[in-house]
RNA sequence: GGCGCCUUGGCGGAGUGGCUACGCAGCGGCCUGCAAAGCCGUUUACACCGGUUCGACUCCGGUAGGCGCCUCCA
């Protein structure tokens, strides 16, 4: 079991995490009112790559990754499109299962559902407002953010100045501008709605977060993540809620993933420059959308477009190269298990896909420049495990069966074409082949034959 | 205005006070009947200006440009 750092974005530092007990990681994942871009992806991959590491590396892991089913936005986009909101949601939370799912990458170990979750909410709000954290106005409840002493510890601002809403009117109701809505009053137009102790309404932005982490993995837990546009002000609000609550700390460990970026600007959705999940996997396929989004570092921005997915896709055909003439099965050597060893030390520092990324690479460059040292024997198992680590073992199956018998036979004529010299013809075959899909690699043991890519 | 971040070779993208990141692309070469794959070499990359230092891309200060959050946002 490798110590595993994390930069933690409350304190700047990079914090160990515990060997002890399990490791309880939660995730903001989407607000279902549209299919999610390749943005909304980064988190779902990250978190998830990083849980598969920890279990590998045998710590007990727990991942929740929620959705969030109710929300303004979910209202207004149904009402755009004229069916229920609880008929939106249900439509967009399985597109979200279905994109992600394409990914390849399995399901968190928890997936809660924000309505689903509902008592709970109401229970954390009911405790906030007996502590006296939070008031009822006007059928909405509010969080009191001057009651609570470390508003603002976590994305380092000062109380002064900040106001906050969801772009409503409610600013009316709130005692101070700084507060935020925990209960929100059944509207007009809202076909959705929960009986509480205030009357009928639904829970505001941020509370659900805290009533699903807390109730799949208990507070504290070990790791928060999200993207980083959500610093502020949606984890200051769950810390704010889950503390003043239970006063104690809520979560160890803030983890945040820079944005995708179109032209230096964040991909968003208000921007205009979104690429669904779905259309890119449509045209690249999981295998490049998942080597692109582990070819940075999790934390920094990362460049969108044409050029970063082909060269994704390009970098793969490489490892898929090496894996086909290398294929798992042999014990690896003493170097190609330094590799591994290596690779697996850069994820264990906070998660450094690229550098990690590095080995593989160089694992593949050593092995092809020496193929019969024995320290680089078993290479092709070694870095089949390592991708499968990063998402990306599928590189080293063989996909979908061998050539068909039409397929061999050209390839034996060819051969016997090249056996007479008969060049013309062999290219001829070549080209016939190229036809049928297949790629003809002549090598020292004879002719093979690849998928063409 | 407040808080924070970034600026690396044609592109993507790591990293370190002195040692080749890596990948993609290009160019030259090796291998090959020709290709492909692979291998080798290659275009002296670290925004700019100062400072600290024996030595800075890597630390400090400033300049320019860009970005994020502060309103919904992964």
């Amino acid at each position: 079991m490798r110590e595993v750092r994390i930069r933690d974005t409350m304190s700047g530092d990079l914090l160990t995490l515990p060997t002890e007990g399990e490791i309880g990681i939660y995730a903001c994942g989407p607000t279902v009112y549209s299919r999610i871009h390749i943005g909304n992806a980064r988190p779902f991959v990250v978190f998830s790559l990083l849980a598969r590491f920890l279990k590998s590396e045998g710590y007990p892991t727990k991942l929740a990754i929620n959705v969030t089913d109710i929300n303004d936005k979910i209202y207004s986009a149904a009402i755009e499109r004229g069916i229920p909101s609880g008929e939106l949601a249900a439509e967009m939370t399985a597109a979200y299962f279905e994109d992600t799912g394409g990914l390849g990458l399995g399901r968190p170990d928890a997936e809660p559902l924000a309505t689903e979750t509902v008592g709970p909410i109401v229970a954390l709000i009911e405790t906030l407002v007996e502590e006296g954290h939070a008031y009822e106005s006007g059928g909405d409840v509010y969080f009191s953010v001057r009651s609570f002493e470390g508003y603002g510890k976590l994305s380092h601002r000062p109380t002064e100045e900040m106001e906050q809403g969801e772009g409503d009117d409610a600013g009316s109701l709130k005692r101070d501008p700084l507060d935020f809505a925990l209960w929100k009053a059944r509207k007009e137009g809202e076909d959705t709605s929960w009986d509480s102790p205030w009357g009928p309404g639904r829970p505001g932005w941020h509370i659900e977060c805290s009533a699903m982490a807390e109730a799949e993995l208990g507070q504290p837990f070990t790791i928060h993540g999200g993207g980083s546009d959500l610093v502020f002000p949606h984890h200051e609000n769950e810390i704010a809620q889950s503390e003043a609550a239970r006063d104690r700390q809520f979560a160890k460990v803030w983890m945040h993933n820079g944005m995708i970026e179109t032209g230096s600007e964040k991909m968003s959705k208000s921007v205009g420059n979104i690429f669904q999940l779905s259309e890119a996997l449509d045209a690249y396929g999981a295998e490049t959308v998942v080597a692109y989004l582990v070819s940075g570092h999790y934390r920094q921005p990362l460049a969108f477009g044409e050029g970063p997915l082909e060269q994704a896709a390009a970098g793969n055909e490489r490892l898929r190269n090496f894996l086909r003439e290398n294929p798992s099965g042999e014990q690896p050597g003493q170097e190609a298990a330094a590799a591994a060893d290596r690779f697996r030390d850069a994820l264990a520092d906070d998660f450094n896909t690229p550098r990690a990324m590095r080995e593989a690479f160089d694992l593949v460059r050593a092995a092809n420049q020496s193929p019969d040292d024995p320290g680089l024997a078993g290479s092709g198992t070694a870095l089949a495990g390592m991708l499968d680590l990063v998402g990306l073992g599928s590189l080293a199956e063989s996909g979908e069966g061998g050539p068909d018998a039409a397929a061999l036979e050209l390839l034996d004529a060819r051969n016997a074409a090249r056996e007479s010299k008969d060049w013309a013809r062999a290219d001829e075959i070549r080209d016939q082949l190229a036809e049928l899909g297949w790629e003809v690699r002549d090598g020292a043991e004879g002719a093979r034959l690849v998928p063409r890519g």
